[in-house]
DNA sequence: GTGAAAGCGCTAACAG
DNA sequence: CTGTTAGCGCTTTCAC
């Protein structure tokens, strides 16, 4: 395997002048820093991160932990992660915590020694946890606020300002809010955004209780749904209301005609649901850029990034009936 | 931070012996091991894995490479990855490469320093710029057969058999295959195995052509499948198959009482659908297990692990109209 | 500008 | 069983 050593010698200079010409390249003279160059393209040479890690105290990583990647949420947030870190020549090394609190700690245990820093999407664990478990090393929090660590978050407030605006528009007049598991921060965050913005649009929020962020939660929550007399249901988030979806067919009661239905989060798989879901769309791309920059920038050291949401409008959602 | 110097200060001991005390304790006297490894537990000490992975050579990361992690069928596999290798105390680099052949190769070639093996999911790349990539580093293939690499793919053949079989049941004569992209290693070997297996159940199985394997790839081969007169059509993964259920329901074709439809993989999504899709499943936590024992098992030099599929009945398929 | 030398934290012979 | 001694490959003063 080639090494600095390997190139030095082969262009009869001290291996110094070889670091050199990689992580300051200013300080090597113009054609000694290009047969550098060349001969370590030819010997295939690639700097041993382990080496460079060791003497610099840094390792060229950043941690990434998801409750669970399965979750579709979460793999167009992973992607916008792991594309801008290869655009720093950072890699990303990836955790999925199976929603486990203890393992989710264990993680960051593990990471911290490997990694830069680390990006968390954390919806449910202490934050003082997770302070300790980083035990300094950089961190931000996803999707979750915090007083003790920096965080970024999608701000759903404009997405239903503008959802509810368009409800009232359609006629509806009742609202079921079908709220995902009781200590995420991401539903008590929705529930209170539509209940502090229903009343200027004139509308009425009924909260139905929470269910599993999942299909089967959604499909359970559509007893309550029906028995909440409202026409319209916003889910807590798609995977959610794909169980709606499905639990209606299956109930004979037609979207949008008979009830309109509302998701959040905007995933992919929305646009392939039959009808298309109407969704309060996330910004993965941009809460992955935040995420990133506040690894960085320390001026943040326990700051909010919110990244403002938008209502995506498919034909889930129509006219009161 | 604590090392491996201030618990053996700590200790009074060397720190060779602790170093011992952690990798080969059955070294290290009863005693003197436990009070190492009680005071490294009050400094909440972690091993460096730099310092450890350059003076043992290894690294403790095996390194992941997927072509699209926000194709539904990818994170059950990252997922199953990641959790075998977490309980083998190894992290995972993930590389998402965008279906970009080139940036693939570059992640090869930078993931090769930081890892100690690599699991490929890379069904277009010709399998020997992989191996020239790879410079020796321990690569297998997923879902791809190749004469120069290990690899481990799921058997199609078992399901493929039973899902004709079935149709045949349901009194279907005349299937079609929505293919995938042309290059795709998969979708010639579900494309091969379909005509190979038609015959033993009486079907005659009509091919449409190659599309995007999108939900738009899907809606676009639904043209070609009714023009095929068939009565099923079994298409090249679910995703595309969500494209198709969505284009029928528009064209008012309905789903199964005037045609069946099967997607490839059983994603997550296939359950969401409606109406629920019926699916050849792939097995990802056993192709993950398979992929990462072919990494360390070197008696499989270039091997092939083969893990069969089945078949998941669901309503999108029904007898002949 | 460039080289020599020390050291990052850990492992792995090699002696005792 | 345990301590001593070299490195692993790269970075980084400090001289020249």
């Amino acid at each position: 395997m080639a090494t600095i050593y390997s190139i030095a010698e082969h262009c009869g200079v001290s291996p110094s002048t070889v670091s050199r010409a990689f992580s300051r390249p200013d300080l090597v003279r113009a054609e000694v820093r290009a047969k550098i160059l060349a001969t370590a393209q030819e010997l295939g040479y690639q700097p041993n991160r382990n080496a460079r890690g060791l003497a610099r105290g840094t390792t060229g990583a950043i941690g990434l932990t998801v409750p669970d990647i399965t979750n579709p949420f979460f793999p167009p947030l992973v992607r916008a992660v792991e594309n801008l870190a290869w655009h720093q020549s950072q890699s990303v090394l990836l955790v999925d915590t199976g929603e486990d609190l203890d393992r989710e700690r264990q993680a960051l245990l593990r990471l911290r020694e490997q990694v830069d820093g680390i990006v968390m999407v954390s919806p449910r664990a202490a934050s003082n946890v997770l302070r300790d478990a980083l035990a300094g090393t950089r961190g931000v929090l996803i999707n979750r606020a915090s007083r003790l660590l920096p965080h970024v978050i999608v701000d759903d407030a404009p997405a239903i300002d503008v959802a509810l605006g368009r409800l009232a528009e359609l006629g509806h007049e009742r609202v079921a809010y079908l709220g995902g598991p009781a200590d995420s921060w991401m539903n008590s965050r929705r529930r209170s955004l539509l209940h502090a913005t229903a009343p200027e649009h004139g509308l009425e929020i009924h909260d139905t209780g929470s269910y599993p962020a999942t299909p089967e939660g959604g499909r359970a929550a559509v007893a309550a749904l029906l028995d909440s007399r409202a026409t319209a249901a916003v889910a807590f988030d798609d995977v959610m209301a794909s169980g709606v979806l499905v639990e209606l067919a299956a109930r004979g009661v037609s979207v949008p005609s008979e009830l309109s239905v509302l998701g959040c989060d905007d995933v992919i798989l929305s646009s392939m649901l039959n009808p298309a879901l109407s969704s309060i769309a996330s910004a993965p791309a941009k809460l992955a850029a935040a995420a990133l920059a506040a690894l960085v920038d320390t001026e943040l050291a326990v700051g909010l990034t919110a990244i403002p949401s938008s209502f995506v409008e498919r034909i889930s959602t129509g006219p009161r009936p």
